[in-house]
DNA sequence: GCACATTCAATTGCGAACAATTAAATGTGA
DNA sequence: TCACATTTAATTGTTCGCAATTGAATGTGC
């Protein structure tokens, strides 16, 4: 005879981390989007910008590595970025497989302009460095965990 | 002169939570992949049928509240609920203007079938359940004030 | 050197996700 | 009653995200 089972039924959406995370990502991007705007990207094309303002004139694949992409993601990603001009892509002379992604002086000086994006999204956490600090550690720590179930 | 200023960086894709979040959703998606293929659904999918075996016969507005979602989502997405055969979509006859989702008898017959799911999950997150709902609530509490600034 | 497997990016097709608009039904105030 | 605003789904167009496949370049084992 189950009496109140709701708040442990693990069926009950509330009660679902994985969805806390997918609500959680959506609510990011939404607080994402109007200080994106202003720099011309979406937020998967500000990610694939952060890997290339740390490392530039890198094999898409490391780009896919780092953010967890793939080609089917990136191709068309990359080419609208190089349309914004904000990137270059060649094919490297040493192993023609691969595109090297490179920034252009436009892609660079981006950067300049979206300093002031992380702070904002600090401030709307409305939560102290070291509170954010923890529970990204602690879900880093579990998508790792994630990831290597998938990888068996 | 900024010397081993990465580890402090917010420009750095590794400290910013939002990645954390956004990667370990995507984690979450291939775990649950296979797991959802034996059931014929997507992860939305999945989600819009935990919500209906909450509560059944609601208007598309009430499911879109629960999970953050529009019209825009749900309508494609519902439709293709009912081609599987597993709700049904009618106009209520008190508000013309809304489209109730009641689910059929496979889609109830199906929340036995995904019984499992939870669990396989819990067993991937390599966790014990205190720690997940602690980091739940912590993603919870952070998503809502993010959605608050929004509202605003 | 040559058959074979592997790697890398691109492509195709499908299902989200969301902004913006549309259209119909309902509610409201004068 | 009637003009007007609001509510609700549906629609259109753009961008992700991924599975599956393709094709070219590279690596390997014999």
């Amino acid at each position: 005879m189950p009496r109140k089972l709701s708040t442990l039924d693990p069926q009950r959406l509330d009660n679902q981390i994985c969805f806390a995370v997918y609500s959680a990502a959506h609510a990011f991007n939404r607080v994402y989007k109007p200080l994106l705007d202003r720099l011309g990207l979406t937020y998967p094309q500000y990610l694939v910008m952060l890997v290339l303002w740390e490392r530039d004139d890198v094999p898409v694949k490391d780009i896919g590595e780092r953010l967890f992409l793939d080609s089917g993601t990136l191709t068309p990603l990359l080419k609208r970025l190089e349309a914004a001009h904000l990137v270059r892509r060649t094919r490297s002379s040493e192993d023609e497989r691969q595109v090297l992604i490179a920034l252009t002086a436009q892609g660079h000086a981006l950067k300049e302009k979206a300093r002031s994006v992380p702070q904002s999204i600090l401030a709307a956490s409305d939560c102290s460095v070291s509170e954010l600090v923890t529970i990204k550690d602690e879900i880093v720590a579990l998508r790792d965990r994630l990831n290597a179930v998938i990888g068996e």
